[in-house]
DNA sequence: CCCTGTGTCCGAAACGTTTCCAAGACAGCC
DNA sequence: GGCTGTCTTGGAAACGTTTCGGACACAGGG
């Protein structure tokens, strides 16, 4: 920057007001500047800017689990868009389920500088953030230890809606599987109880299985077991996408076809040989309302307190919770 | 970091050294100073410490298109990994098919100062990078402009295997479906010229062709068309995992069952009806090595003339391509 | 002619590190 | 005791921006 001003003439000053927007500088005098900018092929250096006081860097930071995971990747993808309409970057974090790594991410990424974090949070404790001065936004489930706006999905009411198709074409015998120790999973579950409870009807506890995993291996053993049973459930509901895919693998070696409702929708799912039924939700906009939610608080526009946003859920109808 | 000094009543630079390894200071001035650092709960600003000369942030930037593409999520995965291993972030930048907005989006993050670029390049010239003074690894495919590192599969071989197994099943009328422009797809073209010509045959130009966009839709649309050819193909070879989908869906509403060869796995493929034979190829190794030879490249480490690493091919047997 | 206000511009200070030079302390050796 | 070398330590300079107080020029009003 020192090298545009000696070359345009001016001084320091000058060429950074210019670089800002240019306002109190003379048409004339600007693009000289501009200029000399072009000539010099002059980029400005974002890390010194975000080095004076009050100014955050230009980031946010987003940290999540496997990107592989379509539900994941469509959160990264979505906020992503948001952020960059705004100019902002996003740094990413990536966690293996592991609360000690995560916090060490997160401990990272403030140290950036980041303007703001979007955090899809395990489900260890989270009050180290309180005091980080950097506003958070949780995205698909709460954390505990601290006040902060989150953006989900109607996850009892997704699991309520499951339930309620299931026992709607008469199913009685329904089994659900559950992630380990989830929010997510913890909350359709109670969608499901609340669904039995409307009917008049008690859930067979030996029908709710805890994965050790959150996999389609765990699912998928634990869906042949339970096939095996002296008296099979007619129906199932896997209450995440990796799950279902589980599911469904295990049922191609069974010759019973109970009915299946997933949780998210999922690529393909309606070209499978049995399409699937699922409950689905926007994740891209889930993904999106976090980003501009935490752009509005990393700006200051938006001094509200936390807000709790809940998107609603859908259910897609292709057949295989129909049968 | 003053703080720190004054409270542990040693000087900054004392502070500094203990906080980056701690080497030529007592132990017990070291263990002061660390008492006072978790005292006053102190975190070392990243950015201040990108700004001295010659020091880049600890960051890598990952340029590449969507993410919800399972493509570019694996690739996001498998190098945020390995960055983060050695401590660095990544920032993303998630650029659709658009070489301008790729130009910017690769300006910005070397505002950023990052210490080094992994791109998929678009086709666009990206010769602006040359003087930009920071390492550089092109992903899946070359661009041009600037001699780089670039890591990738081989397109192909692995066309001339998919055509190989469609001409050993004794198919001669095979279809090929190219997504727009993109180096890969003429790569695997090429491969697929190759086996033709080993085999003596020659291609039906009328049956290679170009999608206008690389969207299942668009693979759906031209499956549709070729299949109601007077004379159809017998086989078809999608070029890309989205294509190979928007083929499948088009041949479900048509009575022919032609063979299906795929460019790159999918999840589930081998839970479709027909489950789908692919030329497959170790994604997440594209991603790690991209990145470990980018960090090799950003410590200085490594100062060989720019690497060219080619990841084989496989083609995976599931029952739609031997039918 | 003087004063005031406006429009433009300059350049120093500050941000929080790392690094380098200098200096102090101390031991070992002659 | 004096000299030399090693081990610690302190503190200033530098990195590239933004911002702020001030300076200058000029116009307009009294």
């Amino acid at each position: 920057m020192i090298d545009v001003a000696k070359r345009a003439g001016v001084g320091l000053g000058t060429v950074s007001r210019v670089v800002n927007g240019g306002a109190g500088v003379r048409d004339e005098t600007a693009s000289r500047v501009r200029a000399a900018i072009d000539e010099l092929g002059f980029q400005r250096n974002e890390v010194a800017r975000a080095l004076r006081p009050g100014k955050k860097s230009s980031s946010l930071a987003l940290v999540l689990g496997d990107l592989t995971n379509p539900f994941y990747a469509t959160i990264a993808k979505s906020s992503l868009e948001v952020a960059g309409q705004d100019g902002f970057a996003v740094v990413l974090g990536s966690v293996d389920e592991d609360p000690e790594g995560e916090k060490r991410a997160i401990q990272e990424l403030i140290g950036r500088q980041v303007a703001g974090l979007m955090i899809v949070p395990d489900q260890g404790d989270h009050s180290f953030l309180a005091g980080a001065g950097v506003p958070v936004v949780f995205v698909d489930r709460p954390a505990h230890g601290i006040e902060a706006d989150i953006v989900m999905v109607d996850n009892e009411g997704g699991g309520r809606m499951a339930a309620d198709h299931l026992l709607r074409q008469g199913h009685e015998r329904i089994a659900i599987l559950l992630a380990p120790s989830y929010y997510t999973t913890g909350r359709r579950l109670r969608g499901f109880r609340r669904a039995y409870r409307s009917a008049g009807l008690t859930v067979d506890e030996s029908l709710v299985v805890q994965l050790p995993e959150g996999t389609a291996e765990a699912a998928e053993k634990a869906t042949r077991e339970l096939m095996h049973l002296p008296e099979p459930p007619t129906a199932l509901f896997a209450s995440t996408n990796f799950l279902t895919e589980g599911v469904l693998r295990a049922l191609r070696e069974v010759n019973a076809e109970p009915a299946v409702v997933g949780f998210d929708d999922f690529r393909l799912a309606d070209m499978l040989p049995t399409p699937v039924t699922v409950v689905a939700s926007d994740i891209a906009e889930l993904g999106r309302t976090a980003a501009r939610l935490l752009l509005d608080r990393a700006s200051g526009t938006d001094a509200r307190p936390p807000q709790r946003i809940v998107l609603p859920c859908a259910l897609i109808q292709r057949g295989s919770g129909e049968r």
